[in-house]
DNA sequence: GCCAACGTTGGC
DNA sequence: GCCAACGTTGGC
């Protein structure tokens, strides 16, 4: 069992929408980045921990847990021309992007990245390191120990 | 809106 | 394969 942080813009899909999606599971579409790819179509597997994190917003940090709910399979968005996700070079009999279904597990208080940031068993994390933008980045198990204690 | 970091593209 | 230009991310 591996556990993960995956970004969301919560304009695009907040933690609420997670909660309101039928099955209270949504299509991870629109990575867009091979790193983020590998992981979900390399590493993930049914039933690793998410930590559901909002991005691009006024209050950036951890909104609640949720879980792989699928293996990797290719995301339509590439194939739609109105979709802003397009992507011209991708062709159906090799589909380039892929994506992962995601259910939640449980909305919690928002774990702020300020509080993150000063809190030293999470200092280690990828997501927190200089420079990093990747929307999916692997959680170590000490690491999502200490967020489930702080989150409560 | 700014800007640093970093990935991708494309000419050579 | 190099590398400059460009686009995107995402916190502030």
């Amino acid at each position: 069992m591996n556990y993960w942080l995956m970004k969301s813009e919560p304009d695009e899909c907040s933690i609420d929408d997670l909660a309101d999606a039928p099955g209270q599971t949504v299509p991870w579409v629109g990575v867009r980045n091979y790193q983020a790819r590998n992981f979900m179509r390399d590493a993930m597997q049914v039933g690793d921990g998410v930590l559901f994190y909002h991005s691009s917003c006024p209050e950036p940090g951890i909104a609640g847990f949720a879980e792989v709910a699928s293996s990797a399979y290719p995301d339509e968005t590439q194939f739609d021309p109105d979709s802003p996700y397009h992507d011209a070079k991708a062709r159906r009999e090799e589909p380039r992007w892929l994506h992962v279904d995601v259910k939640l597990v449980r909305k919690t208080r928002l774990l702020p990245l300020p509080e993150m940031r000063s809190d030293p068993a999470l200092v280690t994390m990828r997501t927190l390191q200089p420079g990093n933008r990747l929307s999916i980045t692997p959680v170590s198990p000490v690491e999502w120990e200490r967020i489930a204690e702080l989150l409560g």
